[in-house]
DNA sequence: ATAGACTAGTCTATAGTACAGACTAGTCAG
DNA sequence: CTGACTAGTCTGTACTATAGACTAGTCTAT
């Protein structure tokens, strides 16, 4: 019961971030989304979106494809089954903690 | 559904931190525990301990009772009923979000 | 008495961090 | 040519956790 709890100390920050966390969370649910999906559900700034996305593909969570929708550019993010994985484990930390 | 993600864009940090986050579960389960206890059972160490409990204490989430076991100084700290919501709250935004 | 362990806490220094907002670069419509 | 759209970089600010050294007092043992 307290080594649920204990666990909550080494979560991963990189996916406890609120921020980020609203993006995969969002991401788990929807298989790809763009970039302006995730800007309008989130309310991030475009410069904070953008910023967490390259931290979550740096991580490996996020694949980020980058394409044009017409001419303009386009972003597609999706969850990768690493993310998937991570977040899955992060749910069952949280819930068993809390 | 996606209202529910966004909440995540606000909770509170105060208790989102998880060294907090530990001592305040912690808490939830015990009505009382001591400074030694917290200690052992976060893994944190004691000068980190001692400043997220002032901060907790300064959020009004965590009341600190300081007084004396023998001639030792002891420390009691328990959930407020301010605390004991917040947490409550802060665990329905996340069940909700994951 | 002197050294060491115990209580809890303050303080300092480090290192990391999110975030808004300004800016870039290209495309398009009027 | 102006303004709106795509996504992104970059800068500056401000906040933050954290370890570890240190304080102050009490106790035990040598």
């Amino acid at each position: 019961m307290s080594a649920d709890i204990q666990k909550l100390g080494e979560v991963d920050r990189m996916i406890h971030e609120p921020a980020r966390l609203m993006v995969v969370a969002l991401l788990s649910a929807v298989k790809e989304a763009d970039f302006q999906y995730l800007h309008r559900s989130t309310g991030l700034s475009k410069g904070n979106l953008s910023v967490h996305l390259s931290k979550l593909e740096e991580a490996g969570y996020v694949a980020i494809k980058k394409t044009f929708r017409g001419k303009y550019p386009l972003t597609i993010c999706r969850l990768t089954e690493r993310g998937r994985e991570v977040l899955e484990n992060y749910r069952k930390v949280i819930r068993a903690a809390l």
